[in-house]
DNA sequence: TTTTAGAAATGATAAATATCATTTAATTTT
DNA sequence: AAAATTAAATGATATTTATCATTTCTAAAA
């Protein structure tokens, strides 16, 4: 099994000031899971005793609201990580992690993160800092959620998923999913979704190729998103 | 000037595992502050140098959306703390704590916070703890605010606040909000918080004793905040 | 390749919500 | 107390968004 000390990751994440020992002792006791699309890597109300982090693939973490539906709060790449707010806290997982393709995922145990914690107060704080950046993320969406059109927020969308995953060599938001999906992020119903795209792509701000989307005129989405 | 140990305030919020001496340090540096109905005791992207601990008295925690209109994301009375996720993630704060009655507040030096979040492990999970339990709720209001129709939405914000503030000696929620402050915390028109509040008041779920509102059945607004 | 199932797209319509205008009530100022 | 200001309430209407029905497209399974 690779070592965490050698794995790139290490350079995107929390774990960035860890020291060579302490990535020997992860290296030695992490486990290495592929989590294939469509699974769950964590499930929302179940305990949770290590750290998840990503080394490729991607992830939706989402939340079953009261009345049964899907909502979409986050995505999550290579080299994030999962579970840290879960084991800091001592808490139950609150989202379901769910591929939107293969993951190649390693967990580290609970018992070497806390002790890196109590050690290694750079680290510590280091995610603190990632839960910070997610709480004012949260707030920032919540204020969305609340005062924009669904248009506004579909555009915001799309602004946010290339920024996460990047284009692919055609151009295209490098992640494939699937119109419910859009939907569930925004919080409106796929139909919606689906005519508001249609309307994007005739106003030539998109292109829709097969699943994939294309950003065309970057600077009108952000002006739609904004509300003009 | 009162002490830091015999402040009652201590025991609610994520001081309570400070030491003796911790709490003699506070004390020295700590000052007192009145902030006047109205008042901002944190302004949204400026910098804060320590932390507050409120006494009495309530806020709200707002964020100016993008089209300028106020979203109010959280309720603030004595005993809560604020400022610590800016302190620990070293960034400007993201929210306005606005006054919504006249308040007592202490303030504590950021580097006395720093210093016991160095020696008192217990003291610096308390406080992930504390940024954790927001951000899971921040998550479920992302939830609420994506899927749930406006009058769902009132609900749930009424059993909220009367959560929070508890109820006077009449049984009114204790807190005094415009009515476009509660159309600003679940993300409408004023306008329309007006008319469902009404609709509420018609069919006996709520009562509207000037500007102050009785939940009179409970069991009712809890079925509506979750759509029957 | 054909069949079948699921996803995407579109139209028609209903329901929810926002906006604008006006009135009434409550508070503050003079 | 009267006047002026602000908040609350209500009606009329426009806009946004959801729902249901149907069709078209796509991809998986037989």
């Amino acid at each position: 099994m690779s070592k965490c000390g050698q794995c790139i990751m290490k350079r995107f994440n929390a774990l960035k000031t860890l020291t060579h020992e302490e990535l020997e002792r992860f290296s030695e006791h992490k486990t290495s899971l592929l989590i294939k699309k469509g699974e769950n890597l964590m499930t929302e109300g179940n305990s949770i005793n290590g750290l998840y982090c990503i080394r490729d693939g991607k992830c939706k973490l989402t939340k079953l609201n009261t009345n049964g539906k899907e909502q979409i709060i986050k995505f999550i790449k290579g080299g994030d990580i999962l579970g840290h707010r879960s084991i800091l806290s001592d808490e139950p997982v609150g989202l379901n992690a769910t591929a939107l393709e293969d993951m190649h995922v390693c967990f580290i145990p609970k018992c070497d993160i806390l002790d890196s914690v109590r050690d290694n107060p750079q680290f510590s704080l280091n995610l603190i800092r990632n839960i910070s950046l997610q709480l004012s993320q949260a707030n920032t969406s919540i204020s969305q959620m609340a005062q924009k059109p669904v248009k506004d927020r579909l555009a915001e969308t799309l602004l946010n998923i290339e920024d996460i995953f990047g284009v692919d060599n055609e151009g295209c938001i490098d992640v494939i999913l699937t119109r419910e999906e859009i939907a569930n992020t925004i919080g409106t119903a796929t139909e919606s979704a689906i005519r508001l795209l249609s309307n994007l792509k005739k106003d030539g701000v998109i292109d829709l190729i097969g699943k994939k989307i294309k950003i065309v005129n970057k600077n009108m989405l952000k002006n739609l998103s904004e509300g003009y």
